[in-house]
DNA sequence: TCATTTTCTTATCTTTTGTTAACGTTTTGA
DNA sequence: TCAAAACGTTAACAAAAGATAAGAAAATGA
């Protein structure tokens, strides 16, 4: 895919946030990289500070956590979704995860330097704000709903949960990580989905 | 307490991410308005839309969620932190958590209309949509943590964790309000006490 | 293509958590 | 002040989850 159209699908992306005219569009663009990652390299690791935020042209991505040895996965993220860790990309303070590529992935960056100019930029500074603001609240949405499913429901909730609304996560993601991503062992999901047969049948 | 000390406390909140001036600080005080919510009284409950972000002057409050008649708290606001139901604000969705004075508590709020109106005037908005952006930003951080710890720790290594970071809860909350924030029950959070007593004598 | 790796399930055993109930203590509110 | 409610601990049992290992099927990659 060439950068035209891959530009193209990010400024539709960015629509549902803030609309750019065609001078705003052109200095925005100026401030982005691309890059591409190959399957299993990483975006951000820990100990580092994430200083991108992705846009997923194509590919994917996953986060995880190493804990003892154990790689446990906590998100994911697919086409036409933006990817970072944020709190490491929002503070400048070290990064705690690793975020790798599950298969050959094409990105749309905006580092953190690239952020700090247009913000400082008269020009673009209004709807970037008004950019961060939108995106920020998006997820935190996205978290307020995850964090209120950790405490008020059960592993097995979460699963049939994720069966109604998570159909990209069920299709592409091996079940292990699905498993960490619900909070429970690989072996504990494989019970559950028994479980459901079970009382299904 | 009058209403000009606790204006002035609010606005050295509102300094950690945007700094007003004097023409500024009058039009957006026109914005505010000012509550007192008794001992468990109720700022936030499902199936209403919250429209209001609120600003603790004195106070606190607990979130919590009915499930199966049993109720799960999840989260707390003391003294100079915001409350809100944020997706609900953010969205405009009905709610789907109570939040409930724990002693009689003043706030400082801002209404979703007052908010969309500042956000609309030429005067304010820039600096609101940059408030908007920061506070979204830092809850998100807190969000992001509180996922990761779900995910990475046992209950126990939550406990330890608040042990460590979370000297207000702790000390101004209940244990079985502490033991739903950690995603367990107060039996549990009972013996995790005890096995940990144990171990360190 | 074919050996290797990954993935999922199942089994066994241990640990932890949930549930319910009882009991004493503390706090609360009328 | 005093009865009622709230709170924390403990016990007993059931249910669920974690850890580990084994085995089969599927996917991967050289």
């Amino acid at each position: 895919m060439e950068t035209a159209a891959a530009l193209n699908i990010y400024r539709n992306f960015l629509a549902q946030f803030v609309v750019f005219n065609e001078a705003e569009w052109i200095v925005f663009t100026q401030h982005l990289t691309f890059s591409t990652l190959k399957k299993k390299q990483f975006f951000a690791v820990p100990d580092k500070v994430c200083d991108q935020v992705g846009f997923i042209v194509t590919g994917s991505m996953r986060y995880f956590h190493i804990k003892d040895g154990q790689d446990i996965t906590g998100y994911f993220s697919f086409e036409n979704e933006l990817v970072s860790s944020y709190k490491s990309y929002l503070t400048g303070n070290l990064g705690i995860t690793y975020i790798q590529a599950l298969e050959d992935t094409k990105l749309i960056n905006i580092s953190r330097k690239a952020m700090e100019q247009m913000l400082a930029n008269p020009m673009l500074a209004y709807k970037m704000e008004r950019f961060g603001r939108l995106v920020a609240e998006h997820y935190l949405c996205c978290y307020e709903d995850r964090v209120a499913s950790f405490i008020t429901q059960t592993p097995e909730e979460r699963y049939l949960l994720l069966l109604n609304t998570g159909r990209e996560i069920l299709q592409r993601m091996p079940q292990h990580y699905i498993a960490n991503f619900l909070g429970i062992t690989p072996v504990s999901l494989s019970r559950i989905r028994r479980r459901i047969l079970t009382v299904a049948s």
